[in-house]
RNA sequence: GGAGAGAUGGCCGAGUGGUCGAAGGCGCACGCCUGGAAAGUGUGUAAACGCCGAAAGCGUUUCUUGGGUUCGAAUCCCAAUCUCUCCGCCA
């Protein structure tokens, strides 16, 4: 969420800075700002009303202890008129504030002046690209296909257990999924991040301080019972660890990084770029989450993007960095990087990463804070990446690596497969 | 699932109708003391919103949350949530 002094000092800029992500929020700007003064107003009447009532029941607590019971009583009658014009202002004033925070809700984050105007992903710029982005001269199988061949990802079994998005891993196919777990948390790790395995399944406070809530919530499975959701991501949990939380300037940088299993609904997805591991109901990933000062914010997100390159490049694939236009970045984020990796064999790149600066815009919601060096009260800035998400990494090691022998294992990964090629 | 107990500031903990944003302690910050440190000692130590704004100052709100009683609620009543203990069940 935006800031409303922000908003209130600087209403032009606010507008001009969302038309980058084409959205056009002068009409709202103007409801906001409107119910804003009207709720300042209120909010001074209903000050005024609470002091004066305030003072008249010293005054009466006096008057008892002193023991002028009558002129007590007489100033009770005062107070009747106070009470109810209290009632009023205070439905007012709630009223007001839900609703400017309905229409705040629905402001996406302002992006950074770095970001370009663009329509969508057609629009975004290639920042860097390394690796033999090319197809197989010789014929090559997509994942779907090998791992039918070799039995080590089952589709049918899955739609059996549960439903179509939901793969069974056997075998060496299981193994190599840990492994790659195993290698991103140790890479993290070496990297000054802190492991946390935190809940799958987070409450609707939770939810709604990162911002799925209320605008993603046919993306999210809910469990009714309990009122709670399966987590789309593991950036959910993890930083709601610092949600209600004021920090001091050298608690930063905050690293965190996280394994979880992430559930996503995709409704309305079916039918496009779905086949195979591309789009899943259940995947595994792990999530790199910093919190940073607002000064360092960038210069970290630089280093989360080198990060995820990183883990690319000792993979051994293809692969290629993303600055997204405003029109496909999301609704929450300043500046986003996607990494991609080719898959050789479906030509075609895949996001494995989305590497974002949401600046204060998540923090406003988690009431995420920190004193600075002069002691003022700041929101912190959030960032946080896929570091990186298993299954097209997975379909691209499968798709790159197949030979005629069978699918070699990349050499970083063998530490933790102890096998080398899968036959 | 059954029975009971509880929820107070960063933490512990006092507080059963008024002067309580809240004693005391710990922690933390700064100072004194010390060769340096510990101990000791002094001072300070919440946040949100508003008053055009910075500082100062002032006002309002906040003792889990939401309602209620009352001139007045941390304190009384109702509900929700959460936590703990015992029993049951169970990885």
């Amino acid at each position: 969420m935006l800031q409303i002094q922000v908003i209130r000092e600087n209403p032009s800029y606010v507008i001009e800075r969302l038309k980058v992500k084409n959205f056009d929020a002068t009409e709202l700007i103007n409801n906001i700002l409107e119910i804003d003064t009207q709720i300042r107003q209120t909010k001074k009447t209903l000050d005024n009303n609470l002091m004066e009532q305030g003072k008249l029941a010293k005054s009466i607590g006096q008057l008892f202890k002193e023991g002028k019971r009558d002129e007590a009583e007489a100033m009770k009658a005062q107070t009747a008129q106070l009470k109810a014009d209290e009632k009023e202002l205070q439905t007012e004033l709630s009223d007001k504030d839900r609703k400017i925070n309905e229409l705040m809700v629905l402001l996406p984050n302002m992006p950074h002046t770095s970001v370009a105007c663009g329509k969508g992903a057609e629009d975004n710029e290639v920042v860097y690209q390394e690796g033999d982005a090319s197809a197989f001269s010789t014929p090559a199988l997509p994942h779907w296909e090998l791992v039918k061949k070799y039995d080590i990802i089952d589709f049918e079994l899955g739609v059996k257990i549960t439903g179509a998005g939901f793969p069974v891993y056997k075998g060496k196919g299981a193994k190599m999924q840990r492994a790659l777990i195993n290698f991103f948390l140790d890479s993290a790790s070496e990297h000054g991040y802190r492991e946390v395995e935190p809940p799958y399944v987070v409450n609707e406070a939770s939810a709604y301080a990162t911002g799925q809530l209320p605008d993603k919530e046919a993306q999210m499975y809910h469990v009714d019972l309990d009122n709670l959701y399966l987590i789309p991501t593991a950036e959910v949990p993890v930083t709601n660890i610092y949600r209600d939380t004021i920090l001091k300037a050298s608690d930063f940088p905050i690293k965190n990084c996280a394994y979880s299993a992430c559930f996503r609904r995709e409704a309305g997805s079916y039918g496009k770029d779905v086949r195979g591991l591309n789009r899943l109901h259940q995947f595994d990933k792990v999530e790199i989450v910093q919190v940073e000062h607002p000064d360092k914010s960038y210069e970290t997100l630089e280093e989360m993007k080198q990060y995820g390159m990183s883990l690319l490049q000792r993979l051994g694939l293809p692969f290629r960095v993303l600055r997204l236009c405003g029109g496909d970045i999301s609704f929450t984020s300043a500046l986003t990087y996607d990494l991609e990796v080719f898959s050789r064999a479906q030509e075609k790149w895949l996001e494995v990463s989305s590497i974002s600066n949401f600046e204060s815009y998540q923090a406003n919601r988690l009431k995420l804070r920190f004193k600075d060096e002069n002691g003022k009260m700041r929101l912190a800035h959030t960032l946080n990446g896929s570091a990186l998400a298993l299954p097209r990494v997975m379909a691209a090691i499968i798709e790159n690596y197949q030979t005629p022998e069978g699918i070699v294992v990349p050499e970083v990964l063998r530490p933790y497969t102890h096998f080398d090629i899968i036959d």
